[in-house]
DNA sequence: AAGTGGTCTAGACCACGTC
DNA sequence: ACGTGGTCTAGACCACTTT
């Protein structure tokens, strides 16, 4: 007898199975919500929340009218976490530290003064060092507007920091974030203890509450860094 | 009167208003779906996909019998779209190219061979240059176990990349990523254009077919790339 | 115009984890 | 043990897009 799908998980491994099995090729179509959920002897709502599982993981391709095909060229979509920094090197059986290295009013550089769409207003300016075991891990360089957060300005950065502190209290709607690889500076060689121009990952991450600029900060990871994540 | 949220959508900019607006702080539990589902003038499946799609977001936490609970630490997840090289490419308005540099049947390096657990047996190992505007723009050196994906060993690696061919040819179910900076090698360095030890920003992917392994690869970008993604 | 996926409802049962 | 979220059902209406 036919075997029965009574729950959306076992409808995705047969359709999983059918993609793999290469019985519903690449670009091809497949039936409809309606027929395979008569075939699999379920409601189409299970058959749907199946289906727009696949189409969420870029394996399907869902068009209103046109019906559901195999992508062509399954976009595999990797979800990064983006813990906070204690917690990043706790999880890593490490011991964590941190230390305030710098904390000033001023004006940001033009780059970073065009990203947030702040013009000419002062930022608050903090650099960080967060540490694993007692070594150095990452830089944490990063400017803070008081315009949207006013709290940020009482906060006592030798015990909390900056990350810590606004993951918390400062909400955001919207980011951006990119990541790459870039020669270490002076400054940042010195407080990592690493040689001047090697190879250090970083990440530079610009949030908003609304359209509001909440914050940009720029990570500096010490040399042999790496990050992960499953597929 | 009472505002009407009968669709999932509007329950969630609800619930996110609360979450913003602090009326359910950072910890705090809120009323359970039934509850939430009488107030808003709903089923309790449109709540129930509202709080889901929250909670995946990472802003709540779930538990059964628990009850669900505001964050303390709302771990951002930002998911990356990997798309073929040649889209990745095109997308940024730039023309494609493609050269095959190598291609050969060897024993991998130890630190492959574990990862991919294939013990002494040889697999084809290829290195591949895709251009952008005709300027290097990635190194792909890859090792690609024939036993697993036979039909590889045929395929015209001077006019299709392996990349493509395996993206659509070679499913697999599951693999890991990892991202870092690094020096650049004197090959490498050879194949970019580039200084030998300028910082360049890598890939290494592994991938299976259930726990058959497929292919590892190293992808090595031209300095100055990053990778970009919205929160 | 018509067919497809997208969603909502009301009710029900179940699995799990906390109490 | 029991309350919570997780899920399934059957039916319905709607939005979109292609024909």
């Amino acid at each position: 007898m036919t075997p029965e799908f009574n729950s959306w998980q076992s409808v995705q491994d047969e359709v999983l199975r059918r993609i793999h099995s290469r019985t519903w090729p690449p670009g091809a179509a497949i039936p409809n919500e309606a027929e395979l959920a008569q075939e699999f002897g379920c409601a189409r709502a299970t058959v749907n929340r199946a289906l727009q599982a696949l189409a969420d993981a870029g394996l399907l391709e869902r068009k209103r009218r046109a019906g559901t095909r195999v992508a062509l060229h399954p976009i595999r979509k990797a979800t990064l976490s983006i813990p906070i920094l204690r917690t990043e090197i706790e999880q890593r059986g490490a011991t964590y530290g941190y230390g305030l290295i710098d904390r000033r009013l001023e004006v940001p550089p033009n780059p970073i003064r065009t990203r947030l769409g702040t013009g000419g207003a002062e930022l608050l300016h903090t650099r960080a060092l967060h540490t694993a075991n007692g070594r150095p891990f990452v830089i944490e360089d990063r400017w803070v507007n008081l315009a949207t957060v006013p709290a940020f300005a009482e906060v006592d950065l030798e015990r909390f920091s900056a990350n810590e502190w606004l993951v918390s209290h400062a909400p955001f709607t919207h980011g951006d974030i990119f990541f790459g690889a870039d020669p270490c500076s002076i400054t940042e060689a010195e407080a990592l203890g690493c040689a001047v121009g090697a190879a250090v990952f970083t990440v530079e991450r610009t949030t908003w509450n609304a359209t509001a600029p909440i914050t940009w900060v720029r990570l500096v990871y010490a040399p042999g860094y790496r990050m992960q994540t499953d597929l």
